[in-house]
DNA sequence: GAGTGGTCTAGACCACTAA
DNA sequence: TAGTGGTCTAGACCACTCT
C-alpha cells in the first residue's frame, strides 16, 4: 500500500537529517536509482522533486543531484505546523495553558473572516503557549462547530489538529497565513508575559480541508523578541505573463 | 521551444487573475485538457500540479479540479520577489533612494553570514524605499564580487535582480528568508520616517544560485506597521519519520 | 561521446465520487 | 457503473556538462 515514491523520498530526506548523505554530496543519478530501487524513472524523478521542493537537494542539469545544507533547528520551521508537532522538534520545555473554551455566536468580525452567517455555531478556544516558564504565545482559534461536533479540555490541551486528523478523519489540506505587527492589547497583556514590549507578532492562519472548505480562523500572538519564521522559497518564474 | 506544461499552466492562470474563471468553478476534467490541447495526461497533470501548488486550484481526487479564491493583493506576496515586481504588482506610488553603493571588506558577520573568508570583496548597497511619500523600508544588501564584478547607480536604482538574471545570466534558484523583530537601530532611525515606533521587523535573506552556491546575503527592515508576510503553505506530511 | 536531468508520450491499474 | 484524479511503467528525444 506504501507509495513508492513516498519511500524513496523519506529515505533519502532521513539520510540528510541524519548527517549520513552531507551537505555538496553527490546523489546517484536517475538512473542508477532505479536500479537500486527497482522502479521507473518518473517515480524516481516524483521523490526527487519533492526532496528539492522541500530543500533537501539541488538538482542540476547535466551534472546530478547535489545535497543541501539542511538547518534542522529553525523556529518555527515554515509551512503548516502545529505548537505541538514544533516542540517535539525544537525538544524545549513547553506548556499549554487552556484559558477559555466555549461555544459562540459569530461577531461582524468573525463572520467575515469564517465568510459564515450568524447562524453557524462556532468553538472558541484560547490557549497560552509557555517556553521556559514565560507566557510566549496567545493563540486564539475559532472552528466551525459544523465540522467539528465537540471539543473537550483534554483534546484542546493535547493537539486539536492531530484531534481533527486522525480521530474525524478530515484532511487538512492548505493555509493562508498572514504575518502582521500590531499594538498589544489589554487582552495580549493579561495573558502574555511582555514584560516592556508594547507591540505584538500576529499570524493570523485561514485554514482550509481537501475540499477546499474554511474550516479554521486563528490568530496566534507573539511576544516580539521571541518571534522567528522561517522560509524556504524556490524562485518563482511561474507568474502568468511572466 | 515553449514548454507545453508551462503554457497550459500560464493559460489558466492568467483565466484565474482575470476572473474569466471564477473561484468554485470546476476545470475541465484531466482527460478532456488532453483532447482540448492535444497533449499527453502527464504534460496535463504537470500543468494542474503547479496551478494546485501555487494555490489557484484544488484537485479533488473522483470529482475534479476547482478553483480557489486567489487574492491577488496581498502584500507582499510570498516567496522571492523583488521589490520592484512587487511595486508593479499593487500599483502604489513607490520611490528607490540609493544611500550608499560600496566595495568592502567583509568584517566577521558578514563572513559569517555569506560563508566567505576576508580575501573576498563584497558589494554594499544600502536604499531607501519610499512608498506614498513616507521612507517605509530599509534595504542593506550585500553582494560576492567573485558572482557581481560590477555595479553602477542606475542598476541600483532600478532592479539589481534583473540585472543578475537578464545581464549577467545568472540563474537565481531559491532563498532562506527569516522574519523577525528587533529593536529600531540608530542606523534605522536615521533612515527610516519610523515616526513613534522603536522596533523594526527585519528579514534576511540568503540567496543562491542555481549551482547552490550563496552570492547574495541582504537585511530589508520594515517599519512595523506597514509590513506584511503572506504565505499560501500546503500541509506538509513530508517530514521523514512521519 | 557518454552521462545527466528535462520534457513528452501512451498505456495500465487503482481508489475515490457520484448517479 | 462511469468518470475522476493518483500512481506506475517503458520508452523516446532533447539540452546541458564534463572529458
Amino acid at each position: 500500500m506504501a507509495k513508492k515514491y513516498l519511500n524513496i523520498y523519506s529515505e533519502i530526506a532521513n539520510k540528510i537529517e541524519n548527517g549520513e548523505f552531507k551537505p555538496n554530496m553527490k546523489l546517484s543519478s536517475e538512473n542508477e536509482l532505479m536500479k537500486e530501487y527497482g522502479v521507473s524513472r518518473d517515480t524516481v524523478r516524483k521523490a526527487l522533486n519533492l526532496l528539492e521542493q522541500y530543500g533537501y537537494i539541488q538538482k542540476i542539469r547535466g551534472k546530478g543531484s547535489y545535497v543541501l545544507d539542511v538547518n534542522k533547528f529553525d523556529f518555527p520551521v515554515s509551512g503548516l505546523i502545529s505548537f505541538k508537532e514544533l516542540s517535539k522538534k525544537i525538544g524545549m520545555k513547553t506548556n499549554t495553558i487552556l484559558e477559555v473554551l466555549e461555544l459562540i455566536k459569530p461577531d461582524e468580525y468573525l463572520m467575515k473572516q469564517l465568510k459564515i452567517s450568524e447562524n453557524n455555531q462556532i468553538w472558541k478556544v484560547v490557549r497560552t503557549r509557555e517556553i521556559g516558564d514565560k507566557r510566549i504565545i496567545l493563540d486564539k482559534d475559532y472552528f466551525n462547530k459544523k465540522y467539528i461536533p465537540s471539543l473537550t479540555k483534554e483534546i484542546c490541551e493535547d493537539s486539536i489538529f492531530n484531534y481533527i486528523e486522525n480521530e474525524l478523519g478530515l484532511k487538512i489540506s492548505f493555509a493562508r497565513k498572514e504575518i502582521t505587527v500590531q499594538q498589544a492589547t489589554k487582552e495580549d497583556k493579561k495573558y502574555l508575559d511582555l514584560e516592556n514590549y508594547n507591540m505584538v507578532v500576529v499570524v493570523k492562519n485561514y485554514t482550509y480541508l481537501d475540499d477546499a472548505s474554511l474550516f479554521q480562523y486563528g490568530e496566534s500572538r507573539h511576544r516580539p523578541d521571541r518571534f522567528k519564521f522561517v522560509d524556504f522559497a524556490r524562485r518563482r518564474t511561474l507568474y502568468p505573463n511572466g
